[in-house]
DNA sequence: AGTAGATATGTTATAACATATCAATACCGA
DNA sequence: TCGGTATTGATATGTTATAACATATCTACT
């Protein structure tokens, strides 16, 4: 990986490239991309921070839109269940997915406990590593959720 | 490994051989296993299913004891930050460490979707894939999460 | 034994996250 | 345009977790 969220990026590039790839994605595979779905994408595309899903209605409210919890919920149980987004656990919230090229995949993030930023990454062999050893115990991986919580590059050097 | 949670075992034999061992390590450590945390420690002993706080908070009432959230999450606390127990992100609930020997670990969990089983693994080569691609990443690991979700071998049978 | 400091527990209230339900409306193929 | 399906609106409620403060218990030291 030769870039990624640590580092600067062009980020309304950043924005732009994945809201056409989701754009392209829906029509390519009959999906409704709906204004609201399209807006909480974007505003999850806004930060490379996961967002609860009351931080969602909170900005949806200040747009003047009278926003209640499923209102939120659904957007981003479209958005998740077809790999826009990603929902991290160990904060549950919710963070646009930064490789929407790939297909679908099983992401692993990284965590900042300090500052909050989420970076997604592939897993080239870990993740072979780990559904094969479940295989050989009988158990049939269909899903996975890989988190890592430490000290992202900028917190590292700002309290070594 | 050669036995797992999947498998028939001494279940009693288990629960014994974690209690004595949690004991051991903190008379050893100066830890104090008081009545509580050792009662929550032997709810989440009694199952290989990850338990809700408020789950284990029903059996303390069941006993007479009045028990209010702190109660549990108190107790849970110490058992997670002390490795007893571990944290099941996916699930939002608890379970006991079935690998207590090893120390401090990275474990991995399987979620069976159907029985709810939780079993947990080691690690051997898949961690370090992770933690050193995070490396690379300028990323400094602290803990990790990986869960795994699907079907476990009694499961597969029963709905192939 | 007496006391200070640290650790653990009791209790109330509330924050934060998520879903059930049902009615109303929009979309879209036949 | 009819009728089914998907989406949205709205209210209520369920579930998980922590804040805040008071009290009790343990430990070490005198």
């Amino acid at each position: 990986m030769s870039q990624n969220q640590f580092h600067d990026h062009d980020h309304q590039g950043c924005i732009a490239s994945a809201l056409t790839a989701a754009e392209a994605r829906c029509a390519a595979e009959g999906l409704r991309l709906t204004a609201q779905r399209k807006r909480v994408l974007e505003i999850l595309l806004e930060e490379h921070r996961a967002l609860g899903a009351y931080d969602i209605l909170a900005r949806l409210s200040a747009e003047g839109q009278n926003a209640q919890p499923p209102v939120a919920y659904r957007a981003l149980d479209f958005l998740v269940s077809h790999g826009f987004a990603h929902r991290i656990e160990r904060l549950n919230a919710y963070i646009a997915c930064t490789l929407p090229n790939e297909g679908a995949h099983m992401p692993a993030f990284m965590i900042c406990r300090n500052c909050d930023m989420v970076a997604e990454t592939g897993r080239p062999e870990a993740e072979l590593g780990l559904v094969s050893e479940a295989k050989n115990l009988g158990f049939a991986v269909e899903r996975s959720s890989v988190e890592l919580e430490g000290l992202c590059p900028a917190c590292r050097e700002a309290r070594p």
